[in-house]
DNA sequence: GTGTTCACG
DNA sequence: ACGTACGTGAACACC
């Protein structure tokens, strides 16, 4: 054998290490993982740094080892495996089985000895090894041929040590090493040592006598203390050198061979992470099969089979005209599209049962066109055209929105869209970080879909269509398809609509605005350089750090991860102290509003429309709300004046429209109201009290009349606190009393509303026995942080618990709403178009003579969305620009 | 890419 | 004794 590299990993102590590295993570069902992430993320990290050509992992086996029998007291004070990490062992192993690593194991033995021996046995063979762990007492294996790394800090680094580190570390060979630990003790493992001796006694005793036992029998020529020492404990020091020794004689038959690495089955690989939720880890292996085909060429020596299917690629006319037909008998097509908004679609895959698929055959027939090719061939688009909009065939398609993007480029219409699997798999667990199509693909149908070319595009065709299935009926037994047929899938093609019609802008106003601010911030930087004395970023937070906390030596008030806090709840409450801070406050403001909104906005504007087109994004909360990016129109400033004039930038989109908004007022309250049933609340809202005033008379004891600003402004937070899943500590935090004042708020509230008190002690009950919180429409949160063994995970899941049902439900209401307003200014052939959504708030776009039907009907969808025990009120204003909105 | 800060409901 | 409201997205600094 030649230069062969033998990679020996501790498992035991990787394990333990990466369950206390990686924060709890669990899978959707609450499977704890973490111990198996971090493992499995280093030993790919180490792999691909090594490249070994034998892989070996060592784990301890039986409770008690042959050092029990010299020292009963072996590692008695280590705690116990966790609760958490001892179920993640046989995961770890399964890791390695599809890595096609071998495990090693041995009763009586632990890890360490495996490692001695199999070490020693590649020595003999003139291999050289590198053993991973965390353990210190494995540095004693290193040696000319073998190397130890060391984890560092976690799991993130590694330490190497070769003979020389060793030396310049401990000051001794690694052969000493137990004779250091004899002298030294080591307290993880309760190896005693000789008490009053530490690693600096320990270094120059062994540089004087080389081993432990010689330095016993010269016990005479000590120094008075130590040789008092010595030989009061030399037979524990004795003890203590034997326990940390490294067995390298385990009785073991070991065949070296039996150790190359063949490198991982990635079927095997792909199909566990799946199962773990493995997202980023799936994308890496996948990345690397795709770079490693194209390393391969052509024809590659696949080590995975990549999900295959046949397809037929259609460019006669005849064809052409037949795949319509066919389409139309089938009733139902999958489609899987290629290409991009500037392009439109490149080309196409169809999947369909057509009536002459024999039951030998795949199921599917699967048809790829490229309309994208326009000179060759001219009849693909309209056929395209032709299946998309015929309202008699059912169209299966992942991520619609974005296919109504594409269709939109050739100026095509959408009929029919029967199901949407990116949506439906939302549904199914919308706290996934994603619903790309190849996730799902591996999720549930344990196939890896090809990366490029055709045959990916046809890939996506067939396994849209069975996904179909699949979650179709994953929904029905989740009993979600009222809110996956009524609202999710029917309002896909609503938000397409409100993101092509977009948002005018008043572009000279956002320019105007710019200017202005970057005369004021200028001015105002100059003012805070002067302060300082020097010039610096302002918008650094380590800079500011140093010039407040150092510089100007103003009391730090809280600490970040990695420095002081300059946030603004800190420089409030520094304001009075130097003048410099009230000025850092503003420009922060102002830097805020101009980078993100003026001029952020004013990059997104799109030099075709005019307008702003946001994405939203239907996948992406935990809770069922929308999200809004490139641009965010979710979060347009409007508590502090000088952000609420970016509003006037918001304008109709041609002469005689008006902005209209229409918001529902109190959502959450009502819908904690109608879900906890509690009397109080109910009252206060069908009785159409103001519902902080009510609360502040409740919470404080006081007539509604006798409640003053100050009561009402800490029972709105008491309410918003509720909401949240409250704490004392949050609510004196946010409304600046003492936690015991807080408190008494809260007990005063739960006593005055004992019914939200039982809803929120029902919530989390419930959702400990299944496992998830559900919304009025039934959609699904599944919980795991609730099974945390940290209690600020779990105390967190709680609050999720109470919070989710919550704001949940008000996203339901709002999007059934959103798709009957959508709906009947469609079949009115009105000209108003819906244009934005933020939680709680419709906002449209519209001709001024059409106000008084359109408030109608959406007042009328709004308020009547879903029938609570306490009645919907919207609020609607009208106005030339957001801005000016007024009340009508 | 991560951390900090800050805008919204 | 601990560390705390729920849900987002964007800009910037710094590695």
């Amino acid at each position: 054998m030649q230069a062969s590299t033998f990679l020996i990993l501790d498992g035991n102590s990787l394990a333990h290490r990466a369950f206390h590295a990686i924060p709890h993570l669990a899978t959707s069902q609450g499977v704890a993982t973490n111990a198996v992430y971090g493992f499995t993320n280093m030993l790919f990290k180490v792999l691909k740094e090594v490249k070994p050509d034998l892989a070996a992992v060592c784990f301890d086996k039986g409770r008690v080892t042959f050092r029990h029998d010299h020292y009963e007291d072996y590692k008695a004070h280590r705690p116990g495996t966790p609760d958490e990490l001892r179920p993640q062992f046989p995961l770890i192993k399964e890791v390695l089985a599809a890595m096609n690593i071998p495990v090693l194991e041995c009763e009586g033995y632990e890890a360490d000895d495996l490692i001695g021996t199999l070490a020693g046995r590649a020595e003999q063979a003139g291999i050289s090894s590198i053993i991973v762990t965390g353990d210190q007492d494995t540095l004693q294996l290193v040696s000319p041929l073998t190397r130890v790394f060391l984890t560092r800090k976690g799991i993130s680094e590694l330490e190497e040590y070769t003979e020389g580190r060793v030396w310049e570390r401990f000051g001794i060979t690694p052969a000493q090493f137990p004779d250091y630990k004899g002298l030294v003790g080591d307290p993880s493992d309760n190896i005693p040592g000789v008490p009053g001796i530490g690693p600096k006694t320990a270094k120059a005793l062994l540089k004087e006598y080389g081993s432990l036992e010689e330095v016993v029998s010269h016990v005479d020529d000590l120094p008075a203390r130590q040789r008092d020492k010595i030989r009061q404990y030399h037979e524990q020091a004795l003890l203590s050198k034997r326990l940390a020794t490294i067995e390298r004689e385990v009785p073991l038959e070991i065949n070296l061979d039996a150790f190359r690495w063949p490198g991982p089955d990635y079927n095997q690989l792909l199909s566990l992470f799946s199962r773990l939720e493995f997202k980023t880890l799936i994308r890496v292996i996948r990345q690397e099969l795709g770079e490693k085909e194209e390393a391969e060429g052509r024809q590659p020596a696949r080590e995975v089979e990549t999900y295959r299917v046949t397809f037929r690629h259609l460019t006669g006319r005849e064809d052409l005209s037949r795949l319509v037909e066919l389409c139309r008998r089938a009733g139902r097509v999958a489609i899987a599209l290629s290409g991009s908004r500037q392009e439109g679609i490149v080309a196409a895959a169809l999947g369909l049962k057509a009536p002459g698929d024999s039951p030998e055959a795949p199921y599917l027939s699967i048809f790829y066109l490229e309309p994208g090719d326009p000179a060759s061939n001219p009849a693909a688009l309209d056929a395209l055209a032709r299946i998309f909009r015929d309202p008699d065939t059912e169209k299966l398609l992942h991520d619609g929105k974005s296919a109504l993007w594409l269709l939109q480029k050739h100026g095509l219409a959408l009929n029919n869209l029967a199901f949407d699997t990116m949506v439906a798999a939302y549904l199914l667990n919308p706290a996934s970080a994603n619903q790309e199509l190849a996730d799902l693909a591996l999720e549930h149908l344990k196939v890896v879909l090809p990366a490029r070319g055709e045959e990916a595009l046809a890939a996506r065709a067939d396994v849209i269509w069975r996904l179909s299935e699949l979650l179709a009926e994953k929904l029905r037994l989740a009993e979600m398809e009222r809110l996956y047929y009524e609202v999710e899938l029917p309002l896909v093609a609503v938000l397409a609509d409100m993101e092509m019609t977009g948002v005018a802008v008043d572009k000279q106003y956002l320019e105007e605005m710019s200017r202005e601010l970057e005369i004021k911030l200028a001015a105002i930087a100059e003012q805070i350089y002067q302060l300082a004395g020097e010039q610096f970023n302002i918008n650094s937070t380590r800079q500011l750090g140093y010039i407040l906390f150092e510089k100007l030596e103003l009391p730090v008030i809280k600490k970040t991860k990695t420095s002081y806090s300059t946030d603004a709840s800190v420089l409030e409450e520094l304001a009075g102290a130097h003048p410099i801070v009230p000025l850092v406050l503003e420009y922060r403001q102002l830097m805020k509003l101009k980078s993100t909104y003026v001029d952020g906005l004013a990059a997104l504007i799109n030099p075709e429309t005019g307008r702003l087109h946001t994405t939203f994004h239907q996948t992406v909360t935990a809770t069922g709300r929308l999200s809004s990016s490139d641009p965010n129109l979710q979060n347009i400033p409007i508590r502090m004046e000088e952000g609420r004039k970016i509003r006037r930038v918001f304008i109709p989109r041609r002469e005689g429209n008006l902005i209209l908004t229409a918001d529902y007022s109190q959502i959450e309250l009502r819908i904690l109201a109608h879900m906890s049933g509690d009397p109080n609340l109910l009252e206060a809202f069908r009785q159409g009290q103001d519902i902080h005033t009510r609360t502040a008379a409740e919470v404080f004891g006081v007539a509604i009349t006798e409640v003053t600003a100050d009561m009402r402004g800490r029972a709105k937070a008491v309410n918003f606190g509720i909401v949240y899943g409250i704490s004392d500590f949050g609510l004196a935090r946010d409304i600046n009393v003492s936690r015991q004042e807080a408190r008494q708020y809260i007990e005063n509230y739960f006593a005055r509303y004992a019914g939200v008190k039982a809803f929120i002690e029902r919530t989390i009950q419930q959702a400990r026995e299944k496992g998830y919180v559900t919304t009025l429409l039934n959609r699904r949160r599944y919980l795991p942080d609730l099974f945390s063994a940290n209690r600020n995970v779990r105390m967190f899941g709680e609050r999720t618990a109470i919070n989710t049902p919550i704001q949940g439900s008000a996203a339901d209401i709002i999007k059934l709403a959103m798709v009957r307003i959508h709906r009947e200014l469609k079949e009115r052939g009105l000209a108003t178009r819906m244009i934005l959504q933020v939680h709680d708030e419709l906002i449209f776009d519209m001709p001024a003579g059409e106000l008084p039907e359109v408030s109608e009907l959406v007042r009328r969808h709004m308020e009547n969305a879903l029938v609570l025990d306490v009645p919907l009120v919207v609020d609607m204003k009208l106005g030339p620009n957001w801005y000016e909105v007024k009340k009508i």
